[in-house]
Formats: C-alpha cells, structure tokens, sequence
DNA sequence: CAATAGTAAATCTACTTTCCTATTACGAGG
DNA sequence: CCTCGTAATAGGAAAGTAGATTTACTATTG
C-alpha cells in the first residue's frame, strides 16, 4: 500500500523516467507520438527530450519524411549509454561445450562481440577469468568499459548471501563472490541459475513469447524447472525454487523410483534407452537416434520416456497451473516435437489436468541468450530508475 | 518498464493516495507524523488532509497531550466510509458446519455483526441469499449499505470468466454469478478459493504474520495448498494453481497410492488411523483421538501419518521453496504441535531439504477471517486508487 | 497553400520556505 | 497555592518557485 509521495521534483523525474522506458520499450520514437503515450504537452516533451539527450541516454537517429510539414526527428536510446556482459559458466564435467561463453551487447541489445572460451584464461580464479573475457570482448568491440555484468551459472544464486551454491566450477562458490567482483571489476553483477535463465531467453525469444506466464521443464543431465509468473520468475527463499528432481514419489519403496531425478533425470533415460536396445554416450544422444528412427524399439523408447515425463509435467501442472509449459534442456531439444505430442498424450491419458506443452523453439545457447536479456533489463530498470531519484518512498509498516 | 506520466494533478492526487495509504497501515496518525513519512511540507499535509476530511475518507478521532505547544489533532481513517462483507459459503455434504457463514465489517477492520445460517435463506438462489445475508447484517449493524462483497467459496475462481468451479452447492457454480450478484445488489465482488482465503488470515493473524512468503498446506477431506508470493498469492492460468491433491506419484503402479489424495487425503487418512485400530466418523477425529493418546498404537498412526504428509510437504518445498511451510486444515489442526514435530523429522529425514514448519495460529473459521481480511484489503486498495485518477498510464508495448 | 514540427510567452497548479499567532507545559517568584 | 513568563509546538498565511499547460507564432515540407 506504500505511494509515493513528492514534489514538483518528482514529477519531473517521473517524466523522464517514463519518457525513456517508452524509448526502450518501442526502440525509436518521434516526440509527436512520445507526447501521445505520455500524455505530456509539447513543449513538456521537448524539454525532457532536451535533458536525456543532454545527459547522453537518448539520441537523434534519423528524420521522418513522406508527410506535409517539417520532418520530426526520431529519438532512440543511445546504445552507448551502457555495455552488459553476459557470461555462462558451464560444468565441463559432462558435456563437450566450452567452459566459458560471453557475449558483449549494447544497451540497445545489439550483440557487439561474443566467443567461447575452451580453457579458463586465469585458471580458477573467477576475478581474473572475468577481467580477461571483459578486456578480451571490449578490444574486439572497440568498447573501453562494462557496465553490468551478468552471470549464468549451473547451480543456484542467493542474492541475499551473494554466494552461488551447488556449483561444480572450481573458485566460483566461494562466498561473496558476486560483491567481490562488483567492486573488482567496477560494475554491478547479477548472476542466475541456467535454467532460469533459458526461461528468460525462452520469454523473449522463444515458445514462451507471447504467453503472460509461463513454466519451463528442464530435462538434460539434471532435472529443473523455472516458473515464470509473468513480471519475474519465482526463485524461493533460499534460491531453490525449482529443484524438481528432489521431488519425492510418494513413501520410500524398494525398486521404485525414489524421486522425479531417478524417474526422469539423464542416467535414469539413458538406463531407458539401454534398455531398449540404444546405445549412446548420453541420453541426449539416444533420444536424438529414436526421435530419428522409425523402428518399434524407438516408438516404444520414446512412448516410455514420454510417460515419464508426463508425471513431471503434472507435478508441475498441479501446483503452478501455468498457461503453458515448455519443454527445454537436451533431451526436449532431441525429442522434439514428436516426443512433445508422446508427453501430451501421455500427459491427458494419465491425469485430467490440460495445461497446453511446448518444445524449445531456440537453436542457439539459451543460457547464454538469457544472460543477455536478463543483464540488458537490469541495465535498463536500474537506469530508468536512476532518473527517479527518489524523495522519501513514504514506507509502508 | 511503463511509468506513469503527468502534471501536477497527478501529483496532487498522489500524494492524497499516500496520505490515504499511511493513514490505514498505520491507523491513527497526527499532521506532523504524516509530514515526517510523506515528506511532504506542512502546508501541503494541512490541504491533503482538508480534502480527504471533506471527501468523508478521514476523520479527526482525537488529540493528543502531555507535550508542550497546542494539541495535535490525530486522524484516522473514516470507518463508515466503507462496508465490507465476507460469506463463506459450505459444502455441508461432509461436515457439520453452517452452509453459510458472514461477517460485515467496517473500513477500519472493526466486526460490526456476524452470523451463521443454518439453512439456506433463498434457498438456492445465491443472488436472493446473499441478499438476505446483507439486509440481516446490515439491520444488526446498523448499516444502510455494503460497498463490497468478498465469498469464500470451496471451488476455484476464475476472474476471467466470473464463474466459481468445481463447486458443489446448488446454484453457485452457475457461469457469470458473480458479476450477476455485483450488478443486482451494486457493490464490487470477489471470490476466492476457501484455502486461499486460510492462508490470507493466516497471514494477517496467524503463524504466517511475520513472514516475507509462505505456502499453506491445507490437510483436510481435500488436499490443497496456497502459495502466498509476499504480495499476492499464486492462482495461476486457471485459478487452478495449488491443486496438489493432483500430483501424481510416478508411473501407474498396481496397489500404489495414485497421486497425493490418496495418499493423504481425508479418506486416506482415516483408513490409516483405521489401520492402526482407531474408530471415528473422520480423519479429523481419529487424528484427535490419537493425539490426545500416549499408546503405541496413537504414536505408530501419527508416525505414519507425518510420513505421508512430509511427501506432501517435500512437492511444495523442492518445487516452490517457500521460507515457511503453515499445516492448516482439520487433519492439522486435530495433529496440532505433536503432529508437526513428527512431520518435520520425518521430513528431515527422508530429504535434503530444510523448510521450516509450522501449525495454524488460527482457532476460528480461517476461511471467514481470511474473505474479511481479502475483502477489507480489496476495498482500501480500490480507495486509494480511486484517489488517483490516473491520467494515461504511459503504457508500454 | 495546407498541414505539421518545434519554440516562445503567458498562465495555472501545487509545492516549499518563511513568518506569524495561538496554545500548552513548566517553573520561578510572590 | 496561584500567577505569570518562557520555551516549545500546532497550525495557518503570504510570498516565492518548479514544472506543466494553453495559445500563439514561425519554419518547413508536399
């Protein structure tokens, strides 16, 4: 119930700051249709135009023409205003990728420089893998500072401790981290786990583009799930929301499966696929020879596997009820869409639920993409807020 | 990213709002208290509360004295200005409550009448028997108007719709009721979920009241859960979130309990105390009956009872990872602290993770404390937003 | 020549600062 | 024990300021 309360001061600052979240949001206006959206007055819009473009956050891109009259000038951000590094942190122990993958965009989300990083350049000190990937990327966007640094990471992050826990990367859990390269590196750092973050990217690029909220369903070596509920994903009091594979099958049984991990986890569908005649180094590549093949074996692998997915799907659909689940991580990706329609039916065969499932639609590194649209919406709130110097927030109890 | 833009009445009228705001967090508060958590100068604070006097929202309730200089006037919100509602509405087919149960109560919070119906006054016609319920209290009270109606139903509520589901007492799953029941009788509407609402006045009252988040686990004839995410509750797409009574328990196996109801739902539960050689017409009353015992027999059914309910437990805390789980509903309630501490260590026990656990606080009907503690909080939200007429809320793409 | 972009001047709203008066508690002096 | 002066505070009035709007004007383009 807290409002704020203010002076002429704050109504200036509100302008601004809303004059600049609708430059984000739409990309280029002129002031004609600002002074639309806004509902401010002419020479009001002119003024607060003035001042951000002044103080180097909006900038002239170009002209109208076609129409009778002068030819009004189109404002955009200027993407030089700030410059985020996206950084994924990868667990080696279990795939082929590179440990290291970072993108440099601009605050226009333009993707200035990016490159993978096939060994740590300083060898287990964060810091220094860190301050090198940045110089590296920033000589080859000709960029000379980062102004946000975003981390993805296979594990979970405490804002509160600024530790990120359950990580298998050597120096990245030590407590504090996140702070000590904020002040290292002079930047503001924000770090998340992968799967929240493919749920980012999926949001804005992805299946989920268009649906006010959304779950994602991770299925690769490990079992996740990120629940977005629309303005911001659900992370739990201690960063462990999500942690689907812990999810218990009902009293302790011998020869059943204990949890959803042992149910649907990597080892227990390749152990599935074994089973039925697969052979593969992972169960990502299983998945992908039976989605390929016509054979009953590949048929009645992946009807199985489905089954087993769809009792984490309802789990899910039970609790969250979200208007859409979208299937992600390895497993989904090489299943595709017929192991998408194997889980549906599964799915509305075993319960009444009919929460509408999705498959992936991103090729690309999605942690990767995430890190980058979560970093660029940080960038952006903190500096739309920054414009809101805000005089005594009149708290609530 | 969209802010709101505008000139000075919009400042005007959000300090207004503020003023508003304060006055029912904190109750009763003088000029100078205002000026300090507003911020705002004492002429500006002397004409907000003018105007607010004059609307009828504010009232002067006293002065104070003992300090030098005059005595300051101390203001509170005006009760009269607002009368709420709450019914809670029964499935009687299981329990020997009421159908109908209903509180009127003013702006202020103060109860001003309740009853409970014993039968049916329109018999099922809900407009005519909330229109009874409303003259009844009214008449009581002394009032001649109510300005907002909160329900308390045992369904789920759709607000995209207007229709109650899954809910079994004639006549008020019928579609659009409730905008039917705001038009006939002109006041707003809302309805919620019966554990919902629990969780609502556990957090207002209970043993949520400290708590930034938590998620209420309702063990009664029905499973349920309510994940309350600090600011609102979780619905989902369907207002079906929280249905945790669907949850599955792996892959169809024979002689296996199908999903979490049977496993620990009313009618599973009182098979267990059957089991273990307690007689009664509930769950409820075997729980009692053996909580109150110290025999072997009592303290092998609780055991295996927090056996079932730490399952339960361990689907919320893995995929929602809430500060504070709350045990709620009849079963919980009849377990009481005995119950709880063997849930715990059963919970402990059988996973890793470490969610706090806690009983209800609450001794009265938690479902209509919690409709009058939603409706009251509807109606003063409405109240100070009205004070904001918001001109174009600069909205984004 | 008509329509539109942008600026300039005058006006309005609402807030702040400063100053003033009235009211109360308290203590010193009769 | 009463009275009166003093300090402190509540509340209001007057003057001044920031920022927005309206209206009028100029310049530009098809």
């Amino acid at each position: 119930m807290a409002r704020l309360a203010g002076s002429s001061k704050l109504l200036r600052a509100m302008n601004e700051s809303a004059t600049m979240a609708l430059l984000i949001d739409r990309g280029t206006l002129t002031r004609g249709e600002l002074r639309e959206l806004t509902g401010l007055s002419k020479p009001t819009t002119s003024d607060v135009l003035r001042t951000l473009t002044e103080a180097g956050l909006a900038v002239v891109v170009g002209h109208t023409s076609g129409g009778p009259g002068p030819n009004a000038e189109v404002y955009a951000v200027n993407p030089a205003a700030a410059t985020v590094l996206a950084i994924s942190v990868r667990d080696v122990s279990e795939t082929l990728h590179a440990p290291f993958e970072a993108a440099l965009c601009d605050l226009g989300g333009a993707v200035l420089a990016r490159a993978a990083y096939p060994s740590d350049p300083a060898d287990g000190d964060p810091v220094g893998t860190v301050r090198a990937i940045a110089a590296d990327l920033c000589a080859r966007a000709g960029r000379d500072r980062v102004t946000h640094l975003q981390l993805g990471v296979p594990g979970s992050y405490d804002p509160g401790t600024g530790a990120i826990r359950h990580i298998d990367v050597t120096g990245w859990g030590r407590p504090g981290l996140v702070t000590e390269l904020a002040a290292a590196l002079d930047l503001t750092v924000d770090a998340d786990n992968d799967v929240n973050l493919a749920a980012i990217a999926e949001r804005h690029r992805g299946a989920a583009a268009g649906s006010g909220s959304f779950a994602l369903l991770w299925l690769g070596a490990g079992l996740g799930c990120a629940i977005d509920l629309g303005t911001s994903l659900l992370r739990g009091a201690t960063g462990g929301a999500g942690e689907i594979g812990y999810v218990p099958l009902g009293l302790a049984a011998p020869g059943q499966p204990r949890d959803l991990q042992s149910l649907a986890g990597g080892p227990a569908v390749a152990a599935l696929g074994a089973a039925h005649g697969f052979t593969g180094a992972t169960a990502e590549e299983m998945v992908a020879a039976a989605a390929r093949a016509d054979s009953p074996a590949a048929t009645a692998f992946l009807g199985a596997l489905a089954d087993r997915i769809a009792v984490v799907l309802a789990v899910v659909a039970a609790l969250v009820d979200p208007p859409l689940v979208v299937l992600a991580g390895e497993v989904a990706q090489a299943g595709g869409v017929r192991l998408r329609d194997l889980v549906t039916e599964a799915f509305h065969r075993n319960t009444p639920l009919r929460t509408p499932v999705e498959v992936t639609a991103l090729t690309d590194d999605a942690v990767l993409l995430g890190a980058m649209d979560s970093g660029l919406r940080s960038v952006r709130e903190s500096l739309v807020d920054s414009l809101n110097a805000r005089p005594i927030p009149a708290r609530s109890a």
